[in-house]
DNA sequence: AGTGTTTATCGTCAGGCAGACGACTATGAT
DNA sequence: ATCATAGTCGTCTGCCTGACGATAAACACT
């Protein structure tokens, strides 16, 4: 209880991310390569500290930005363009989850569209969007011979626990639309659930949910072709943010 | 990125714990009287400094013993009596949120059974079971005359977000009955969906649900008369955790 | 003992929504 | 012209919810 400033541990605080977005109906976060011991070489969450004037969700958008260009969306300013979506996820704390020292890093998950080529300080080669299938499978091989997941770090299980937010936050919010570009159709809406979920959905179902909700989609008035077939309406995200009934994630 | 020790500012870090529990059919949540500067002699949430061999969930656990004596629930082990369910909440760094110096908490929300009085470090006056409606009313006025709420530093905030946590959460999982006793009534459990939702539901609807939803509810074979009228079947708390359908919560 | 009150539990019925799927439309590719 | 692709509109059935009637089993009175 007592705040003695002689009897506290001292802590570093960083802020991690989980960078999420949807290429090539997969879904993808940004992995950069560690060029420091320990686990160097390794991919590894893109992150940094927290300093010593900043709130933990303006590190976040900081370390967004220096990593990837992008802008956070305000949340006040619906459907805005380009933006992407920022929210603090969870924070992680374990003892020796950093040998070094005493890390507490704050993990924040970012669902971003697509249009955005990973840059790593400048650096393009040591960031990339890596399929989360990927990055989640414990492929490799510790020294016990026990499974060790690629990311460095407990970064796997950020990873993991971000990806199951984003699943379940799409079920009953508007949030699938933070993957799509200011501009979208309903089939493009539809492959960004496909993806996140990983399951197939019927379209005629779906375009009768999103399209029936209130306050979901606005209708630019504009169409498109660009994914082959007949023309499709272009919508907007509108201004409702909570999906109630939720959308429906089927079961396995 | 650099983790070089001597390039970044250290912090405090603490767990603070909004233990909510049902009292007399109300939502209450424990407070504890600020014993020095600042804010001395307001009412607070409890909390204190992550020791530097500690986990976070160890620290919260911790703190949740020193201040109501009760053991946190396995979640390993379903329907474990008496312990309390205990999860990470959010975490709270604004630069300035605590005047001396740079402390970032890390929130965890605790639900517990009425049972427990409380006791602070054995001093029971400065510690009480308050209604969440009280303590989030702004009653009280600033220098500015601006309306303030009577909890210490950004404790309003943090209570809001873990109420608002566990009003969210009973929807879609078996949470509530961590809010009662190892062996309670479908009434029982329906006046805790009442109290922490502040809304008044049908008894014959709730009890189709509910003992409609398997694994939920587990018939222990004994009744009670407890809360007057006809007995009522106990039950314990089923393995299931998630409800699917959920609960739907009532407009407005 | 009877009557009223309280709480628990079972049933019924109508409306809404989701899953399954048929049908039709509008484009580009061959 | 024909096919493949994708979007959009409808239909039907089953499940779940909300509203609410009815019955059951206790206690508190008189």
């Amino acid at each position: 209880m007592s705040y003695d400033p002689s009897a506290f541990p001292p802590f570093a605080v960083t802020v991690d991310l989980v960078v999420l977005t949807v290429r090539r109906h997969v879904l993808c976060a940004l992995a950069v390569r560690r060029g420091e011991p320990p686990f160097q070489g390794r991919w590894a969450l893109p992150g940094g500290f927290v300093r010593a004037d900043e709130d933990l969700a303006q590190a976040a958008a900081r370390e967004l930005a220096e990593e990837t260009g992008l802008r956070v969306h305000d949340p006040a300013v619906p459907a805005q363009a380009g933006g992407a979506h920022l929210e603090q996820l969870a924070t992680y704390g374990d003892p020796g989850r950093d040998p070094r020292m005493r890390v507490v890093s704050v993990a924040h998950l970012a669902l971003a569209p697509d249009l955005p080529a990973p840059r790593a300080g400048g650096d393009a080669s040591n960031a990339r969007w890596a399929q989360v299938g990927e990055l989640l499978q414990q492929t490799d091989r510790g020294r016990n011979g026990e499974p060790v997941a690629p990311l460095a770090f407990d970064h796997a299980q950020i990873l993991a626990d971000g990806v199951e937010r984003a699943r379940s936050k799409i079920e009953y919010s508007s949030l699938a639309t933070a993957f799509c570009p200011p501009e979208f159709t309903v089939g493009e809406l539809r492959r960004v659930y496909e993806a996140v979920w990983g399951v197939a959905l019927d379209p005629r179902n779906f375009h009768r949910k999103v399209t029936g909700t209130p306050g979901f989609l606005v209708p630019t008035g504009g169409t498109t072709t660009r994914q082959g077939g007949r023309p499709a309406q272009l919508f907007r995200a509108g201004g409702a943010t909570l999906l109630n009934p939720p959308m429906l994630r089927p079961e396995v």
